[in-house]
DNA sequence: AGGCAATAATACACATATTAACAAAATCAG
DNA sequence: CTGATTTTGTTAATATGTGTATTATTGCCT
């Protein structure tokens, strides 16, 4: 379906490069809410499950990342990871330790409960993920990727 | 550069599924943030621009749109229409109109501030969107575009 | 050593998103 | 027509995002 059926536009967006845009946007946002839907079982948020999953596989054994490492993961402010960890602290998934070589820094860590809910939900993620994506061969996949990526190389290649 | 670069990931992700999806939302995100740095000169959200965009061009001549409209277009909920018209009629580019003819809805419509306000904007985020997307051609253009569409067909189809 | 710039986290003000609960109005079933 | 249902907008609680300012610490440079 379209995206002037699907929002019900009533006339179609002229422009092809927007277009192009406004998928992109809104299918970002379909795959949010349902990241978010099938998180919600868990108690879990889509941003407080990618955290968990860089926590598991950007770190080394048991090192945990800093509230830094992860806002550039994430690449969101670093002023967000503050309330973010905060409840997921609050809910028990992760531990924040002041880092002993930099008094600066907090050393996020996934807790033993929160490796167990990993352990449970990120099979079924990837599966759900694997079923989304399998509308496109490996060979579209990795075309799309390599068209987004041409498209965020060139976002802010005018500054300067 | 991969995605990889740009998060600053110490291990590739491994999924292609995966990746393909967190392409999707970084390059949505990039986008957003691209466009809220374009339109803060003008006082303006990427949000709110979207909003005037849809007044502009998906209603019939000076006739507006009902907030139900609007969060269908926007694929937001109808809670979230309220306090954005709130702020953007405080701002003066929107009026917000009981509807004669069903007194449970307003009619939101550009005010003539609003109006001359996209006229100058419209123009220079249409050359800056046909910038960024100019790396891809028009066929890699309308290729992404499906892809995207075929994926947002696939997220919700298991449900029913 | 001492001073100064850069970095990490936090706090605050604000914009945007969700769900749930609600009131008012329109519509539908009979 | 009347009573039940649906639709529209609002409010409240919560989560996430931004930018800015502040504090503490680190590290660099003279």
């Amino acid at each position: 379906m379209s995206l002037e059926l699907e929002l019900g536009l009533k006339k179609p967006v002229t422009l092809l490069a927007h277009e192009a845009l406004l998928s992109t946007y809104y299918t970002a946002s379909n795959l949010r809410k349902k990241a978010g839907q099938f998180l919600q079982p868990f108690g879990l948020t889509d941003v407080q499950f990618n955290l968990m999953m860089l926590l598991k596989h950007q770190s080394a054994q048991g090192e945990g990342l800093t509230q830094a490492q992860l806002s550039s993961m994430m690449l969101v402010n670093r002023a967000n990871i503050t309330a973010l960890v905060d409840r997921m602290e609050r809910a028990g998934v992760v531990s924040r330790t002041s880092s002993p070589s930099d008094r600066r820094s907090n050393i996020i860590k996934l807790t033993e409960s929160g490796r167990k809910m990993l352990e449970t939900i990120e099979p079924l993620y990837a599966q759900e993920v694997k079923r989304i994506m399998a509308v496109l061969v490996e060979s579209e996949q990795k075309r799309l990727i390599g068209m987004l990526e041409k498209v965020r190389s060139n976002i802010n290649s005018d500054e300067g």
